[in-house]
RNA sequence: GCACGCGUGGCCAAAUCGGCAAAGGCACCUGUCUUAGAAACAGGAAAGUGGGAGUUCGAAUCUCCCCGCGUGUACCA
């Protein structure tokens, strides 16, 4: 054992022995019948360089892949690549690369810097989105939904990227900007392959029921907002036509516009029907429209496909179209209005407008001079309401209450009258109950090169025909003129394109847009248990064995995304027979993001950012930026955003690592702050994680001989006061330890680490001159804190142990535990009890555990310093806490 | 606007159920060793928990109001 700890040299020992002893490969069913454990982490995109949110991430995982093993269960750790995905195609725009050569270099270098900083990964299960081994059941999945009826083709909306000419997902179109070029975001009309997530909703929902107490409660609400399902009613309200002009209905116009309200108890406070610009009633009646009314619908429509501004409140605007429809309830001829704020892609694209009692209605009565009736009225007010006619309202009632100015449904209440009411429309055949969700069907459609091809021919005479599953992979040319301008790159390669049909053999042309990259996502972790299957994604018997995930580890960003994605799919392989799970994750943890400070010129419409070493900075008491000057004295804004190297807010993982060794670094992130919290990095307190590891290093060192001397337990030694403590020490470290891995903490067992590591320095005795109890209680401390330390510093902890067992084969071959927590052994003797009086501490009395409470009370009631307090005063009550405390009230 | 979360030494943070005089680390100060050190060791100083009110024998912890910060979301009928 070398005096001192020396990072680099034991790192790269257990590296190489890990590696050849292939530490952290598993199989199926061990011959000893250690329960599974699969621990996942969110897979990276390889971007080429890791970032601190990877460590973090990752560190976090491993720790608790470690945890697992020393506590006997036979652990899958697999790691992969998210190596589908534009910024490959980017780098072939911009320097010509192409984005294969590009992925797989990125590859190599992250996987060195995974290896350094030593995660115990099964490498064998490696899966690459990218190989056709793995697309190739991205494609085999799209045809069985496709079997399925979940996979269909329709002519929809797309974020548009006016000069990229691009498509852009939700996230790419954040803020209406683009996020490569910055230029507002568009709409536009695309033929696009759907994945028909719509089809589970409600399990997606009510399978949270499943996982609810191991997900965070805010990734599963950001789920069921996302979903959000609402429940109502569909009324259809008939267009009228006027006595003896029956040819103004246009042929084939709809005779009624349905609408959608969750309030169908407001119905007779309804001023009009509010239907979308693209409602179809107004394209059926478009010819005999006014042309003001056509103008600004027009208006309205291309308004509805700019970007919207990001916290701009968009003013209500609309126009009455001349129609009437009739209340079916009431019988009131109602005007049409178009309405900008009346979504055609949510519920029926049309609404009853009732002002009194919806704030969005009420504003655009305001604004137009339409009547607003109140027919809901809080029920003291009841009365009131009835007799006078009109009551001016200050701002629109949304609470539920009782039925005002309603005819026979009068003094009802809301609750009621929604069910009756309902229930009304159903027999008179204008109405029915109804559900509508927000969640959308996936648009998985990309006109990309580097992402898996859909495997789907269009044949002039059989039309859409999907592929023969003996055909796949549809493999991507090696190469294509990928220009960045937003059109499928494939769709210029005719040797990709050109195909014949699977059905008639005839010559027939390929779908050249490719999945988008969730795809590939939403069920890797299902091929980890099986990579090398070439004939189903996994063989389903091994994924039973292996799935669910029991613990998911990433960041909150996904929430919405691959999270739902990932459940959604996980039901359509149970569906199809792969699986038999409703939900593929059981726990999740969500870890913050690692963040620092930026600094940025955005004077040109885009953010320039300047390295903070370029950057002068001037902070404030409490060390928060003030001002940013950069080098040429340009005023700079700043922030606090995520880490990535193009910000240049980056600490390179690598230079970490090379600095204070993979161990400190990974320790040092773990303690930094608890893993949900945004991380703000300050590389101030690493040099601590590195000191921590040298004080346990040199504290072996001290007592390396004592310990290995046996020296046996004299029977006339007692055991001294100090060992006792230390022991106690230790199994109180040992249940907080395992504790707050069980409830995922982790920057609290280093804490207590550090606690168990100061403790046994301050044993207060040298190790020449310790008796038998006391090296023993130093050799089960510094075993089980180099046993507790493992999950967070690996080869550090390998070293150690190699030194105390004697061998270096390393800790799982020796079968190495958790230590075992011993409640006897962690209870104090004597427990130190506070005594106050009125609440305040007055005194403390010794006493054993076990002392019941009756003693406790007598014994301060007894205590002389309590006794000052209380003599001549009446004692009302004494509170006895059990272990904790006694208070004495006195008057 | 709405929803959720957070506010504890200079900084990061700990504190099952409400229960001691509020952990640990970083930074800081002093001393020892001393060739010196940002090393090591020993020791020290430092917060009554954003503000106010309430509940309670007892509040960082529960309730209400206010202030500040963060995240998500936005006309979803």
């Amino acid at each position: 054992m070398d005096e001192k700890y020396f990072a680099k040299k034991i790192e790269q020992k257990w590296q190489r022995k890990w590696a050849e002893s292939g530490a952290f490969e598993v199989e199926i069913e061990p011959a000893d019948g250690r329960p599974k454990f699969y621990q996942l982490e969110m897979l990276p995109y390889p971007s080429g360089n890791l970032h601190m949110g990877h460590v973090r991430n990752y560190s976090a995982g491993d720790a608790l892949a470690w945890y697992k093993r020393l506590r006997g269960f036979n652990v899958l750790h697999p790691i992969g690549w998210d190596s589908f995905g534009q910024p490959a195609e980017d780098a072939a725009v911009k320097r010509g690369v192409n984005p294969r050569d590009w992925t797989e270099e990125n590859i190599k270098v992250m996987r060195g810097q995974l290896e350094r900083l030593g995660l115990s990964y099964d490498w064998r299960r490696q899966m690459y989105a990218h190989t056709p081994e793995y697309y190739k059941f991205d494609q085999w999945f799209f045809l069985k939904m496709f079997e399925m009826g979940l996979a269909y083709k329709r002519l929809t909306q797309v974020n548009w990227c006016e000069h990229d000419q691009a498509t852009l997902s939700n996230e790419q179109a954040s803020g209406g900007l683009c996020w490569r070029c910055g230029n507002p975001v568009t709409k536009k009309d695309l033929e696009q392959w759907f994945l028909k997530t719509t089809a589970y909703t409600d399990q997606l929902l009510e399978d949270m029921a499943e996982i609810e107490a191991d997900w965070p409660a805010h990734v599963l609400k950001r789920q069921s907002d996302w979903i959000g399902r609402s429940e109502g009613a569909f009324v259809d309200f008939k267009i009228r036509i006027a006595t003896g002009q029956l040819s103004q209905l246009p042929v084939g116009a709809p005779e009624k516009i349905r609408v959608f309200t969750t309030r169908i108890d407001t119905i007779y406070g309804a001023n009009a029907v509010v239907v979308a610009a693209e409602h179809p009633i107004i394209a059926a009646h478009r010819a005999t429209l006014s042309p003001k009314v056509v103008e600004k619908v027009d208006l309205i429509a291309a308004e509805n496909l700019k970007p919207k501004e990001r916290d701009a409140e968009i003013e209500k605007d609309g126009i009455d179209t001349g129609l009437k429809v009739i209340n079916p309830f009431s019988g009131e001829p109602l005007p049409v209005w178009v309405g900008n704020y009346v979504m055609m892609d949510y519920g029926t694209g049309a609404v009853m407008s009732v002002p009194a009692h919806d704030e969005r209605d009420f504003e655009f009565a305001k604004k137009f001079g339409l009547p607003i009736r109140q027919v809901i009225s809080e029920p003291h007010m009841e009365h009131a309401h009835h007799t006078m006619q009109v009551l001016a309202l200050e701002q629109a009632f949304t609470d539920y209450g009782v039925l005002v100015h309603s005819d026979y449904w009068n003094g009802k209440t809301s609750d009621d009258a929604k069910v009756q009411m309902t229930d009304w429309a159903v027999k008179h055949g204008f109405g029915e109950a109804a559900t509508t969700y927000r969640l959308r069907d996936w648009g998985i459609s990309r006109q990309r090169f580097w992402g898996s091809p859909i495997p789907i021919v269009y044949c002039d005479d059989c039309g859409v025909v999907p592929e023969k599953f003996e055909n796949l992979p549809i493999r991507l040319p090696e190469n294509a003129p990928i220009t960045g301008t937003g059109e499928s790159p494939l769709a210029k390669v005719p040797e990709f394109y050109e195909t014949t049909c699977p059905e008639c053999h005839g010559p027939a042309k390929r779908e050249t847009d490719t999945m988008d990259t969730f795809v590939d996502s939403s069920w890797y972790f299902f091929r980890y248990t099986d990579p090398g299957n070439e004939i189903l994604p996994f063989d389903p018997e091994t994924a039973a064995y292996w799935t669910p995930v029991d613990q998911y580890i990433g960041g909150d960003d996904h929430a919405v995304m691959h999270l739902i994605y990932t459940r959604f799919w996980a039901k359509v392989m149970r569906d199809m027979g792969l699986v038999t799970i409703d939900e593929p994750v059981k726990r999740l943890l969500t870890q913050g993001m690692v963040v620092g400070e930026t600094f940025f010129d955005d004077s040109t419409g885009k953010r320039v950012y300047h390295l903070p070493d370029n950057v002068t900075v001037t902070r404030d008491a409490k060390g928060k930026i003030t001002g940013a000057v950069s080098k040429d004295g340009m005023p700079l804004k700043f922030g606090i955003e995520r880490m990535s190297k193009s910000k240049g807010n980056g600490v390179d993982p690598d230079e970490m690592v090379e600095i204070y060794g993979a161990d400190a670094a990974r320790i040092f992130v773990m303690f930094a702050a608890p893993i949900e919290n945004e991380l703000v990095w300050n590389e101030a307190g690493i040099e601590g994680a590195v000191r921590f590891l040298q004080r346990v290093w040199r504290l072996i060192f001290r007592w390396q001989s004592a310990l290995a001397s046996e020296r046996l337990a004299d029977s006339d030694v007692t055991e001294s006061l100090a060992s006792r403590k230390l022991r106690q020490k230790t199994h109180q470290t040992i249940k907080r330890v395992g504790d707050s891995f069980d409830s995922l903490q982790f920057n609290t067992p280093v804490a207590a680490l550090m606690e168990l590591s100061n403790a046994v320095y301050d044993i207060g005795v040298e190790p020449e001159n310790a008796n038998a109890t006391e090296v023993a209680a130093v050799r089960e401390a510094v075993t089980a804190l180099t046993l507790m330390l493992t999950p967070f510093a690996p080869h550090a902890s390998e070293e150690l142990y190699s030194v105390l067992v004697g061998n270096d084969n390393g800790m799982l071959a020796n079968g190495a535990r958790f230590p075992e927590y011993s409640e006897e052994l962690a209870r104090a003797d004597e427990i130190e009890i506070p005594v106050q009086v009125n609440g305040k501490l007055r005194s403390r009395v010794m006493a054993g555990p076990e002392t019941p409470n009756e003693e406790l009370e007598r014994m301060a009631l007894a205590d002389e310093k309590t006794r000052e307090y209380t003599d001549g005063k009446e004692i009302v009550k004494v509170i006895v806490v059990p272990k904790r405390l006694v208070n004495i009230v006195v008057r």
